[in-house]
DNA sequence: ACAATATATTACGTATCAGTATTATTCAGG
DNA sequence: CCTGAATAATACTGATACGTAATATATTGT
């Protein structure tokens, strides 16, 4: 049982493509003097932009994001101006996330900024290729969240 | 221009995939009383059993890993019983990291950990789009540390 | 040999994410 | 209508990774 070697072994790939392009991403927004935004907010901030107004819980299940670790990430993003929680009317146990002005602005330039930097990093990739690895990527998800039920 | 929504922006799914990867192996260590062992001791634990003796240096450019990010990591896996380190005889700025014997034997259950949950992870995909996410995911980094020079 | 440069490590601060426990609220069944 | 299970959010802790700056040691060009 050879145990692959890092550059060959699939969790190595995964994991330093992921690090990788997060720190592309964190030096874009900051070239583009976009520091507010963080690659962090980019899943709470896409799901808000299709659809505001979204319990931190539900904001979760879209970003893939654990409660406890939500908790973190709203607080620096409200911090950062970005949205503000309010109370949900209907479940005082619940709050509603809702973008502020800068949030619902930040949503041009972060567009531009992510997708030219997917644009060069996918750029010598074949569109086949890519459309694989992005169902390769959804089946390991599933098969960890089938790993959790069990 | 639309922005893909998080399930099919790429970015989106190799985040979640390595935190889901990492998430799903240290519960496999933990299951099997492998506690000392965590996901990010692999790259370093990978380099040594190949050769043993590396510098810090030289371990994070094989793990993928920064300087700065190395001492933490190295002082972790020491505190663990994993490693040690030796000053160079040869240059006084640097230390020669060794294994410790709990650091060798490691490598027979750790192997065996991270394997069986690739292969649960991995079972049901085509041996042939797997090999195209890792050159994928290999080209990815290359056009990242291209980006690194510019 | 000496100054400038390069390398190795460390120190410190910040960001990110998960797991556990806790609190407050809601809801379902008797 | 009350009690227990489920749900929403948070607090807290620990792990992981980076960037910047500081320090110590080595190497190189003159």
């Amino acid at each position: 049982m050879n145990l692959p070697l890092p550059p060959d072994c699939p969790y190595y790939l995964i994991s330093r493509a992921a690090l990788s392009i997060t720190s592309h991403l964190k030096k874009g927004f900051s070239d583009e003097g976009a520091d507010i935004i963080k690659p962090a907010y980019l899943g709470v901030l896409l799901a808000l932009w299709d659809e505001d107004g979204l319990k931190a819980n539900e904001l979760g299940k879209r970003a893939g994001l654990e409660p406890s670790t939500m908790t973190g990430l709203l607080d620096r993003m409200e911090k950062d101006d970005l949205l503000r929680r309010e109370p949900d009317p209907n479940d005082r146990r619940a709050h509603r996330i809702y973008l502020t002005r800068a949030g619902v602005d930040a949503k041009t330039f972060t567009t531009k900024i992510l997708s030219n930097l997917l644009e060069k990093v996918l750029r010598t990739i074949p569109e086949n290729d890519i459309e694989t690895t992005k169902n390769v990527l959804r089946t390991i998800l599933l098969n960890c969240s089938r790993e959790d039920v069990k």
